[in-house]
RNA sequence: GCGGGAAUAGCUCAGUGGUAGAGCGCCACCUUGCCAAGGUGGAUGUCGCGGGUCCGACUCCCGUUUCCCGCUCCA
C-alpha cells in the first residue's frame, strides 16, 4: 500500500538525504540553481554513464563528442538562435500582465478572422506594436489597450571572451549542446571513417535564460543534455525516427521506468517547430502533471544546411556507393538530465505502510526503488553489532567491495533502523555480517524490493551484485 | 517584471513587548542481536538583514534581501 507522492516529499528527501541541495545556500540560494551532494552525484552519474553505455559505448552506429560550450557567435546565427528566437515581450500597463505580442496578435486574427500579409515570425518588433497600436487590440486579462513597447527577451546567457567587454568579443554559453555536434560533423566523419547511417552522442551542459524556471529541478537556467544527432541519408529519416522512438522507450523500460508513467505524444503539423518533419515528447507523470522528459525530432537537413550557408564550408557526405554528396538527415533524441533523474526519482518514490506504531499511526517505510545500476549505493555493508567479531569481517568486506562499486558502510544504531536509512536512498542490497559470518565465511542479502534474504559465502558476494547491476 | 505567501535548531513548526521551546533527526555510551526498541548523556540558534519606536523588540512600524507559489516562455 503506498501514500500519495508530493512533489514536497521528494524535495525533502532530496534535501535530507543529501541528493539535492538549494544553490549556494548560506548566502540566501540563488533562485533555481541546485548543488548535487553526495548520492545525488552518484545516482545523475550513474544515469548518464546508463545512457552513454547504451548509445555509444555499446552502440554500433554512434561515436562520442564532447564539445566546447563556448562557440563561434556565427553559430547561432546559423541555427537561429541570435535573433529570430527572442521573445517580443510587452506588458498591460494597467493589469501588469505580460504577453507576447506574436501570440496577441495571432489570437486576435483567429477571433477576428482576420488574415495576416504575411506570417507573424517576419515581422518586425515594429510592425508588431504598430499593428497592436493599429486594430486596437486589447489585453485579453483586463481589456485595456495600455501596452508598454515590445521588450526582447534572448535567451541565451551572454558573457565576454577576453578582458574587455564590447560587443566584439560577446561570446554566448550554449543553449543546447546540438550545434556542437553539427559543427563537428566533417570532422568527427573523416576521422571516424563513419559510413552513413551514424550518430554522435554528447553530455554536456547548456544553459537558458528562462524566463520561468521552476518545480524544483525540472527547469532550470543551467542544465545537462544527453543528445544523439543520428544522421542518415535523405528518405530513410522517418524510419529511423521510429527506430530511435523505440529504442528510447526501451532504454527507459529497461531502466525500471514503469509504462503508466510514460507516455509518448507526437506533436500535430502545427506544432512543429520550422525545421522539424516529426517530433515526439516522451512525456513522465511528475507529481505535478505530465512533463516533457525526452524530445525524439527529425530535424531534416535544416541544421548543417544552415551551416554551410553561414560557413561556406561543404557539409555534405559523399556517399561512396551511390558515388553521390548529399547533406544528411538527422534524428535526434535530446534528454535533459536532471529531468531523468527527476522522474526515475519520483518513479522509484514509495512510502508503505507497514503496520502501526505504538500510538496507532501509520508505521511508514520510505523506499527507493531504483534500478541497481542506478542506485547511489550498490550495497550497504551492515556489522550486525559494533563488536569485533562482526566488524572484523565486514571491514575488509567494505574495502573489497569498495574497489568495484559504490557501496556504504553503516555500523550505528538498530539494524532494522539501518535498513530503513538504505531504504530511503535506494540502496538495492544490504549485506548484514553476523555471529556466524567469521566461522562460516558467509554473509545474508537482504534486497530492498522484497525484503528477502539470502546467505551466501562472502567470495560471491561481488559477483552476485554485479550481475544484477545489468539493465 | 507583476501578484500572493514566507523567513525562529539539520528538518517540521510553536511562541510571548521582559533577552527561545517542542517533536523528529544527529552524536557518544549502555543495552539489544535481522527490519524505525529502550535508557543515559550531548551538540546546535546574534529568531533573514538594516533602521526606527520603546527602559527593553524574535514580537510593533518602515525599508531591504532571499526563497516559495501563480502568470507570460521553453528552438
Amino acid at each position: 500500500m503506498g501514500k500519495e507522492i508530493t512533489m514536497d516529499k521528494i524535495v525533502a528527501l532530496a534535501k535530507n538525504r543529501g541528493f539535492v541541495f538549494p544553490g549556494s545556500e548560506i548566502y540566501g540560494g540563488l533562485a533555481n540553481t541546485w548543488d548535487y551532494g553526495p548520492l545525488g552525484v552518484e545516482l545523475k552519474n550513474n544515469i548518464k554513464q546508463a545512457w552513454w553505455k547504451k548509445f555509444v559505448q555499446t552502440n554500433p552506429y554512434n561515436v562520442g563528442l564532447d564539445a566546447a560550450i563556448l562557440m563561434n557567435p556565427q553559430t547561432w546565427v546559423a541555427s537561429g538562435h541570435l535573433g529570430g528566437f527572442s521573445d517580443p515581450l510587452m506588458d498591460c500597463r494597467e493589469c501588469h500582465e505580460r504577453f507576447r505580442a506574436d501570440k496577441l496578435i495571432e489570437d486576435w486574427c483567429g477571433e477576428n478572422g482576420f488574415e495576416l500579409p504575411k506570417p507573424i515570425d517576419a515581422f518586425s518588433q515594429e510592425e508588431m506594436k504598430n499593428f497592436i497600436d493599429e486594430k486596437n487590440i486589447a489585453c485579453p486579462t483586463c481589456g485595456k489597450h495600455n501596452f508598454t513597447d515590445i521588450r526582447q527577451f534572448n535567451l541565451m546567457f551572454k558573457t565576454f571572451q577576453g578582458v574587455t567587454e564590447d560587443a566584439k568579443n560577446t561570446v554566448y554559453l550554449r543553449p543546447e549542446t546540438a550545434q556542437g555536434i553539427f559543427v563537428d560533423f566533417p570532422a568527427v566523419q573523416r576521422t571516424t571513417r563513419k559510413k552513413m547511417p551514424f550518430g554522435i552522442g554528447q553530455i554536456g551542459k547548456s544553459f537558458r535564460n528562462e524566463i520561468t524556471p521552476g518545480n524544483f529541478i525540472f527547469r532550470v537556467r543551467e542544465f545537462e543534455q544527453m543528445e544523439l544527432e543520428f544522421f542518415c541519408e535523405p528518405g530513410t529519416d522517418l524510419e529511423w525516427f521510429n527506430y530511435w522512438r523505440k529504442f528510447c522507450k526501451d532504454w527507459l523500460l529497461s531502466l525500471g521506468m514503469k509504462e503508466e508513467n510514460l507516455r509518448l505524444r507526437d506533436h500535430d503539423p502545427e506544432e512543429l517547430c520550422f525545421y522539424s518533419k516529426a517530433t515526439t515528447d516522451f512525456e513522465f507523470l511528475f507529481p505535478f502533471g505530465w512533463g516533457e522528459l525526452w524530445g525524439v525530432a527529425d530535424r531534416t537537413d535544416y541544421d548543417l544546411t544552415q551551416h554551410q550557408n553561414t560557413s561556406g564550408k561543404d557539409m555534405t557526405y559523399f556517399d561512396q556507393d551511390r558515388n553521390e554528396r548529399y547533406i544528411p538527415y538527422v534524428i535526434e533524441p535530446s534528454l535533459g538530465v536532471e529531468r531523468c533523474f527527476l522522474a526515475f526519482l519520483c518513479n522509484a518514490y514509495e512510502e508503505q505502510v507497514i503496520g502501526q506504531d505504538k500510538n496507532g499511526a501509520d508505521d511508514i517505510r520510505n523506499v527507493l526503488h531504483l534500478h541497481p545500476a542506478l542506485a547511489p549505493f550498490k550495497c550497504a555493508v551492515l556489522p550486525l553489532s559494533k563488536k569485533e567479531e562482526c566488524t572484523s569481517v565486514a571491514e575488509p568486506l567494505f574495502e573489497e567491495l569498495s574497489q568495484h562499486f559504490m557501496v556504504d558502510y553503516d555500523a550505528a544504531g538498530s539494524i532494522g533502523k539501518r535498513y530503513r536509512r538504505e531504504d530511503e536512498i535506494g540502496t538495492p542490497f544490504s549485506i548484514c555480517v553476523d555471529f556466524e559470518s567469521k566461522e562460516d565465511k558467509c554473509v545474508t542479502i537482504r534486497d530492498r524490493d522484497t525484503m528477502d534474504q539470502v546467505r551466501i559465502p562472502i567470495s560471491e558476494v561481488r559477483s552476485y551484485i554485479e550481475e544484477r547491476l545489468k539493465f
